[in-house]
DNA sequence: GATGAATGAGATTTCATTCAT
DNA sequence: TATGAATGAAATCTCATTCAT
């Protein structure tokens, strides 16, 4: 694999598949009933309903409505999981790492921004529901980047004076931020844009971070 | 008013005096109890019971539980917008622009994280209910930060190349995933380290966002 | 008091006022449709129509609908063991003593049918629901029977070969399965039948219980 | 067969037999599910689950989960019934009529206690389901042993003032409530105890019931 | 202004029963 | 026979909101 030549590997997860399979057709459903209403404000019924299923059926599956969200949540945020840690393990700049990671980010929501929608908004903020309840899993991904940035600082390629946790948290939240502004509508979703921004957060940040020698290095 | 010198006016909004006014109590008490419990799981009750007020108080004074935070919203949100209107207007380097904001945002979070937490959870993120509502107020905010780098590319300070709508949104989003940290308790709140988070996001994302010319001057 | 002589303290509680109380109002309409349908069978919403109030009222005043047979066993039970206590406390032959107990169930029930039917069939058989929580209330019952009977074995009044344990309850069984003869209309609930049917069983287990020399006393 | 000479025929019916039979798997699982959770909570399911075998074989077997308790039921109540009906026409006194059928009561109980538990407590009490089903069954039982006692009275064994029914309702409530006793636990249930038992309920009762001159007789 | 009893729509969840295989 | 996925009616409980005092 070669994550830093822009292969981007496609971030295609279960979702991907056409499935017949019951269960996969309610989870499914769950994502667009959850990015459609938010997981308040829609009913099992809801859910049931547009996987074409048995009120019951859920429930045959899945304990409750909110299981039905951490497996949604879990299924992704494992699959990003594993790809950081991937990425992680090449050896590759770090800005290559990062610009990975980003694009990853943005290609999961450009296939699947419902889902995408759904994890942002209903789980990774959720201080006080499922945000709390899986934030050892949430953590993890921050971990594994600032762990990447505390490296780059012992190569001497950022700058030694950030706080590695600080700056990992800027970088994810400024990602973030752009499906948030894709989420609400408030920024162009053509094609085009989504490259725009991968690039724009590995620039920004990346720039920012990077002491002056290895910038020249990078622009060269 | 001299934003740019680091004075950091104090982001003290209403919810700075005591009162013994009912409707100001209950207010402060529904600040405390959705971020204690989040705003769906708490009931109306819960906010008169922490307030010391009957439960129909709340009614007398509040249309419904959803205008409470609405309420709460709207005076922390119009307070920070009339900031950045001010600092916008400010004859000082767009640096010192978002240095500005960048303070005043940690600095509110430092004064009254409840409200904060409330906000960012409940409010800024939540794309299917009170997000949607004001979505057009929170967006106030991006394109007043997205109209100074816009500014500064047109002073040649900031990458011409950079879409300034997603600049914006990179900018304030490090913001608030930092803020997002210290709300999950995965980044130390010392006060040390709100100074320390408000330097490294001004000085990351303008690190990146300026061009060499400008990086020149601003180091010097 | 003189329990003994057959006054027959009438064995009236809480529900023989009338009442405008929503609480107890709650309450009896809850006795009629539990005795009509079974606690089980029965919704919270029958109950609510029973009394003509709103259905969120009963969950005002209950916390569920178990509360509320727990309410009507505890209310029943407290009266009837206070009862025993104070007969026990009277210097009267045991023979007397449970003359007034049985006597006091038997016209409990014929006071309030639908409260004693409910208390048997859905309490104090209930091995594995309301029977097993308030098992110890009800055992406070057989154990106050029981200390009679070992008393009057020990003044030489019942044959002293007996186990106390269980002569209590086969005394209270032989009472309660009277009481389910008319709540399963297998037995003639005229006036007259409530009094022979006290008289039969103080008759028949004190009888069997007595001493020779016991009975040539009593019988005289 | 000479019932009243104690031999005391080993009440064991149909669940005394080891089988492979499905049917009759499930019907045994169902007894314990039964007399564990009582038929209320239990699902179906449990009772698959504790026979081994598939959900929906039950309803191969049964039509519904009511009639398993039915067939469980009827199975050990007609046997009872088969039982009182040969010891009425066995030419033996009446105290020993009513001493085999104590015994058998208190043998079913000591040889299978899940099952006359789950009789008691599931039918014979329970006035607004499987009672009322079952009352003409039940009241069987009841008929057959008042039968008994009208037939003393004529002899003159028993007093004639008694009113049968009430009689018979008695005694047998003596017995089940020594039942419910060991049920509940209030009651040790060592070998021993039972047999006393059964010496007590008939000692007392039939005590109480006979007349002087019966008595004597009865004593010497 | 202030109180809290009263209302009732609506949500989650359970589970007996059916049925295709 | 045997399986267990699929169905959906029905029940409990919650809680925002109203309103009489």
């Amino acid at each position: 694999m070669s994550v830093a030549r822009g292969d981007s590997r496609s971030p295609i997860g279960p979702r991907g598949k056409a499935s017949t399979d019951k269960r996969r057709l309610i989870l499914d459903a769950a994502v667009r009933v959850f990015a459609r209403q938010g997981f308040h404000a829609c009913r099992v019924s809801d859910i049931a309903d547009e996987a074409g299923v048995a009120y019951g059926l859920v429930y045959h599956y899945f304990a409750s409505k909110d299981e039905v969200l951490d497996t949604l949540f879990l299924e992704r945020w494992n699959v990003m999981l594993e790809f950081i840690r991937e990425v992680d393990s090449e050896p590759i700049a770090v800005r290559e790492k990062l610009r990975a990671i980003a694009s990853f980010i943005v290609d999961s929501y450009r296939h699947d921004p419902d889902l995408m929608k759904v994890i942002i908004v209903e789980v990774t903020r959720a201080a006080n529901s499922f945000g709390n309840t899986h934030i050892d899993t949430i953590r993890e991904a921050y971990d594994l980047i600032g762990g990447m940035i505390i490296k780059a600082q012992e190569d001497g390629v950022f700058k030694p004076e950030i706080e590695s946790r600080f700056a990992a948290m800027a970088f994810y939240g400024a990602i973030e931020q752009l499906l948030t502004g894709w989420i609400f509508d408030l920024l162009p979703d053509e094609d085009e844009y989504f490259e725009r921004a991968k690039w724009l957060v590995v620039e920004t940040v990346c720039g920012g971070l990077e002491t002056k020698a290895s910038e020249q290095a990078s622009v060269t």
